[in-house]
DNA sequence: TGCATTTCTTAATCTACATCATGTTTTCCA
DNA sequence: TGGAAAACATGATGTAGATTAAGAAATGCA
């Protein structure tokens, strides 16, 4: 009787065990569909990642990061939206990337040197995110190098719009720079705040406010 | 006799082939202490790694790449100087990178895509450059993993770069944006023709020129 | 060496976008 | 749910940098 109270005690909690993960695992399903992408991962490789991971919850308005902190982890969202910005000598704010469901951010600069950033790292809405430190990211590269070939991927396709933005800057009016980021972004045009997106443009929301209704304006 | 003189001219053949290691090596040694400084080789990895570069000589204004070709080749610099630049709409230059002694150079999307891309690669003064295939940097991926880290760090440094100068573009004047190229970039001031230093900085030649003659004017 | 080409300079005028100011609409949260 | 704060709109004016033009200096190459 004992005995069997035990098994039974043993199943409940295998079962306990595989609904825990199997409710967890979504959380993490965003992530390891877009890993899937570059690299192929074991069932145990996936499980050593996922240990590597921290959930976390951020409050609109809440920041991750601050200007003059050290950057210790990279974010991968989830849901919600968060902004990375530089704040200039005359308290002048700059988007410099827009972190919606899918996406990483990190201030790179600081994550790699572990000297004190510059970007600020805020959530634009209630926002639930994955944290891997850069000890978790180092780990990873040791036990798993794919995870080498993983992060070169996603850093060549940021190189490539970060370059492709610097092109854009120099040579397209702010007109043609917001039609780019209409086609490009067009789940964030509703979604984000127009001074937001002013900003990673590049122009002031006055101009910006002024440029969207010169355009309606032209369509007519 | 016959064998003796087999010998020598083995003796004399290996002696060749240690010379010609000798002379050629100096045409790699820029590009491996670079490389030591992030990933260990071991002399059989340095030879299989060589195997995969070809030396390329370059003649002022001839070009690497030009726009609308899918670039299939990574470039590294060892003397003289290339620079990578888009053409926009108006016919206008504008420069998106240089690659001095000890850099790479690429169009980065065109590589990483294999499409055609609308970077021009031009030789400022005649260049002697080392070029990796896109199939031998795959090569080097599958053979000798340690090269995913090194690009992965290659890109990195070169994504924190590209993310500066776009907060700098957003943030900046054009005369700090020029005295930030100055003090970044030291060797290159003396080197470049004025108007390549404006294209890059994001004004026009005219525009530059009455600026530094305006900053001279300030310091006296 | 000299001449053609490219690069640099300087000046007048123009424009895309910034700044300042003020009112209106939307959003948030107590 | 109502009132404060944030976001947005619009007008008047200011400015960094572009454009056009034309001459001077430097450079490359036959």
């Amino acid at each position: 009787m004992n005995k069997k109270r035990l098994e039974i005690k043993a199943l409940a909690f295998l079962v306990y065990g595989y609904v825990m993960l199997y409710q967890t695992s979504s959380m993490f399903d965003l992530l390891l569909t877009n890993i899937a992408k570059y690299i192929h991962l074991t069932e145990e490789e996936k499980v050593t990642f996922v240990a590597c991971l921290k959930p976390i919850q951020i409050k609109r308005k809440q920041f991750v990061l601050n200007e003059g902190e050290i950057c210790r982890n990279s974010v991968f969202v989830n849901n919600g939206c968060l902004r990375g910005f530089t704040v200039d000598k005359n308290g002048i704010e700059h988007v410099l990337s827009f972190a919606p469901p899918g996406w990483w951010i990190a201030d790179m600069y600081s994550l790699i040197s572990q000297k004190p950033g510059i970007l600020n790292i805020e959530a634009l809405e209630d926002t639930e995110a994955l944290i891997l430190s850069k000890a978790g990211q180092e780990k990873l590269y040791h036990e798993i190098p794919k995870f080498e070939r993983f992060f070169r991927i996603l850093t060549e396709n940021s190189l490539v719009a970060n370059q492709q933005r610097i092109i854009d800057n120099m040579s397209l009016t702010a007109e043609e720079r917001y039609s780019i980021f209409c086609k490009r972004y067009p789940t964030l045009i509703d979604h984000l705040p127009q001074k937001q997106i002013a900003s990673y443009i590049g122009v002031t929301p006055e101009f910006f406010s002024r440029m969207r209704a010169e355009m309606v304006r032209k369509k007519k």
